[in-house]
DNA sequence: TATTATATACAAACATGATTGTATGTAAAA
DNA sequence: TTTTACATACAATCATGTTTGTATATAATA
């Protein structure tokens, strides 16, 4: 086949990991194979290992485009640390991070698929600690809103804002499991935004 | 090779099983091929396909032995409906819970598997469902308990038991997940007893 | 009690298909 | 003209399910 442009190229590497998601979801990481991902982004085996080297930077690249935005949206709740309300600020962030599943079913495809489809084993077992580092990132962004709110005296007083954090983040660590893997029913999806109001709520100065 | 005793029988059967979690433990179970189990329990695959159809059966077996003890363990805690102490209850179960897993490596291997090493795809997709059924199961228990603490008034006023179960449940399967996920540095197994009591601590009438 | 028949608990061999990585070919872009 | 962006062909391994073989436990029978 004829030589594509630069443009045309990075279309079909975009192409490529849309269809690896896509396959991924529906067969598991591990049963995917190269053929598989090739025919569903109508190229060959060659066009994918010219972009990616094996399975798992295709993965990675994958992962990347749900993450990344994640990563910058969390490091943006954690520079309004000036805010008034800092209770709200983690409620928004929680609410925004559903939204977004709501709303763009790539990044919870990839949710979908790293949470129940990969076997974090082998090359990907790097993965699974990359996971762990972001959830202590995450708790210690967490923390940091409590503090504030407990110095504004938002904050219930007898409460310590680093477990208040972790308990935080195993909530959301929770819902946002339970949100894919309720995918046949749609009862827990409709409560989810509600659950997490109420969350934060249990938080407040009473 | 000679034909054993129904006890002799058992015993391999049984050899199997752990050898099968052994491996899926440390390949993953979609890396993991009959043979690898084979050699790990020293038996022919002969000897699996006689006891198990295939891969997937052998999975069951094996959650089996982990899941079968927690419902009986959870089904005890929702017949002491007539509990003084409703929270400490819920509390008790969390801890027993995390103290099995502690004290039973068989049971948080499998744990482990079931969250981080298996592929819910095909004829595992099943499997994730039932997952959610026993979630639903769980909280239902949970909101059971949360009412009648409500009814004792040793629950904040406010609180609405339905949610709370929710959040409670979404809480402990977020440190299932971690318990399972940080096993490199020992930080947050640490915690885990302490975040139980916060957690239910939070919800005591104030 | 001794004998026989049958089901059991595996081991070993077989047939088949799938998957991976690489190596090579090629036409167009740069 | 040299890369680039693929397609195609190749080699080698690996895994699965099934089939066949067999020694023995166990139950039935005489």
């Amino acid at each position: 086949m004829a030589r594509k442009t630069k443009e045309n190229a990075e279309i079909t590497r975009q192409r490529i990991i849309t269809a690896a998601r896509e396959v991924f979801a529906k067969r598991g990481v591990s049963r995917t194979t190269m053929e598989h991902i090739a025919s569903h982004a109508e190229v060959t085996r060659g066009a994918i290992y010219w972009h990616f080297k094996n399975k798992i930077e295709l993965f990675h690249a994958m992962r990347d485009q749900a993450i990344l935005p994640l990563i910058d949206h969390i490091d943006a709740v954690a520079l309004d640390e000036k805010s008034e309300d800092p209770l709200s600020t983690i409620e928004q962030f929680f609410t925004n991070t559903i939204l977004t599943l709501m709303q763009d079913p790539a990044t919870n495809q990839t949710y979908e698929i790293m949470m129940t489809k990969c076997e974090y084993v082998d090359e990907f077992a790097a993965v699974l600690q990359q996971i762990v580092t972001n959830c202590d990132y995450f708790t210690e962004k967490i923390r940091l809103l409590y503090e504030h709110a407990k110095q504004k005296d938002q904050l219930n007083a007898a409460l310590d804002p680093a477990a208040l954090a972790m308990d935080s983040h195993l909530f959301f660590s929770g819902l946002l499991h339970m949100w894919v893997k309720d995918t046949g029913r749609l009862g827990f999806r409709e409560q989810a935004l509600g659950l997490i109001k109420q969350h934060i709520a249990l938080r407040r100065a009473c």
